[in-house]
DNA sequence: GCAAAAGTGTTGGAAATACACCCATGT
DNA sequence: ACATGGGTGTATTTCCAACACTTTTGC
């Protein structure tokens, strides 16, 4: 075994003045990677979206005859020249049309068998998107929104790699404040927590969910109330993403 | 653009009794997949030990000669026949001759250029070995243990897929009880605690840690003490995984 | 006026922190 | 005897969970 896919084999030739001597070039690991070992590389993005008080995802029939009856995630090869994450958002652009979010890679997913083309290992990457900011206008493939609650018998591994993408956005929402990327620029406690309560699965006392954050402080007040609701309106707020960058704590606590 | 791969294209063939009709294929996913678009895949392990009270790495040399001043992460090529997991597993056995071992997935590399061989992507696992269980035998390539704190300038991108795991072993660590497969099977309060200020590089109350532990209650007085210590010997415990397994706690809260 | 959700505080328990002294062993 | 780290308890504070009533608006 060799480290760094050289083969440590010496190849002996003759130099100008007649004298041999021994050389290491890296064309060895040139032909090695460029001859066997490879195989086809694609991502595939879970987008999530939030509307009518449900979590949403973005599926998209597959091309592909065999998988005709079933919803897939939105996917291409990574072009040889072309970083992994580029690819994801290239991807996310062509299907969506937005390129300013937050995309988050989650995992690599290589068996065997998951592509009935031959090798195919893909990376996925999670993204969550307005849905208010972009009314979906390409709509190829029959893409458009699903409820999480509902995503089964995805084609391909796709439930494997949407469930994995769902558990990592369940998570990361706890941890850092993604969620205000899925909603309205301003928007009511409200919608705050129905967010959380949709992403989580769970339900949250209000007086104690207002409470945290306020105390977290890094929501503004813009002194305008919903319109239209059919009750007392509440107070619209915004995030503030810069004060949450200087105050963000770092992570600490041994807690199994 | 197409998903997963399909080139949406028909084929007009004459059938046996004379009419023509229309056919989609895999064999143009096929040919797809398996010409242009691939990439040689490689994995890097980085291995983590715990030593001396120090944190510490197993680095290897490169074979590349390009590299040969600098130390690298233990990685070679997935095979193509090969799961991803599967050729983790495989370099940590070769390397380290370990089998049964807490292996996990952090992230996918893949600028264009990392490798001078041509396009490779890696994805980086992580591993924890006792040190104490596995005086390494093999130690072809330079192959020794070295200092978490003194890791730099590692080949290729190396270095980034290093501190990526490293920091990815710091979160995990506070998360689940990982850190007593780098420990002695019996071990003492003090070793535990050094343990873990050396992955987390800070320095913890004595008392409170212990309350900590005694109150999770995953430790079993194994009813020996410690020998060959110029002080009062502590207490020798081992951690009961499966108690672990039966109450460990779900984790929620929202807490940026 | 009524339905529906907004807005607001307190209390009790649990967990985390800070902190100081005596004990067992090897030398 | 002394040096070294093992072992222990308490008081304080902070955080979290549980819980109910009044207010504002649309209809």
């Amino acid at each position: 075994m060799s480290n760094n896919f050289y083969e440590t084999e010496y190849e002996t030739i003759l130099t100008n003045n007649g004298s041999s001597k021994h050389v290491k070039t890296l064309k060895i690991i040139q032909s090695e990677v460029q001859s066997i070992n490879r195989v086809a590389l694609s991502v595939d993005c879970v987008i999530f979206g939030f509307d009518e008080n449900k979590l949403k995802v973005l599926l998209i029939r597959s091309d592909l005859k065999k998988y005709q009856s079933k919803w897939s995630l939105l996917g291409d090869l990574v072009n040889p020249e072309e970083d992994i994450e580029e690819a994801a958002y290239r991807i996310l652009l062509d299907r969506t049309g937005m390129d300013d979010l937050y995309l988050e890679q989650v995992h690599a997913f290589g068996h065997i068998n998951r592509h009935p083309g031959g090798r195919v290992v893909t990376i996925a990457y999670y993204s969550l998107i307005n849905v208010q900011h972009h009314k979906l206008k390409k709509l190829d493939n029959e893409l458009h929104w699903h409820d999480v609650a509902e995503v089964k018998d995805l084609a391909f591994d796709h439930q494997e790699i949407f469930e994995t993408c769902y558990k990592r956005l369940q998570k990361r929402v706890q941890e850092h404040p993604l969620g205000f990327s899925l909603l309205p620029n301003k928007f009511s406690l409200r919608e705050l927590q129905n967010l959380y309560e949709a992403i989580l699965g769970i339900k949250l006392d209000r007086r104690n969910f207002r409470k945290k954050f306020f105390a977290m402080d890094f929501l503004v007040d813009v002194g305008e109330i919903e319109t239209n609701v059919p009750h007392r309106p509440g107070k619209l707020y915004q995030f503030d993403y810069d004060k949450y960058e200087r105050m963000k704590k770092k992570w600490s606590g041994i807690d199994f």
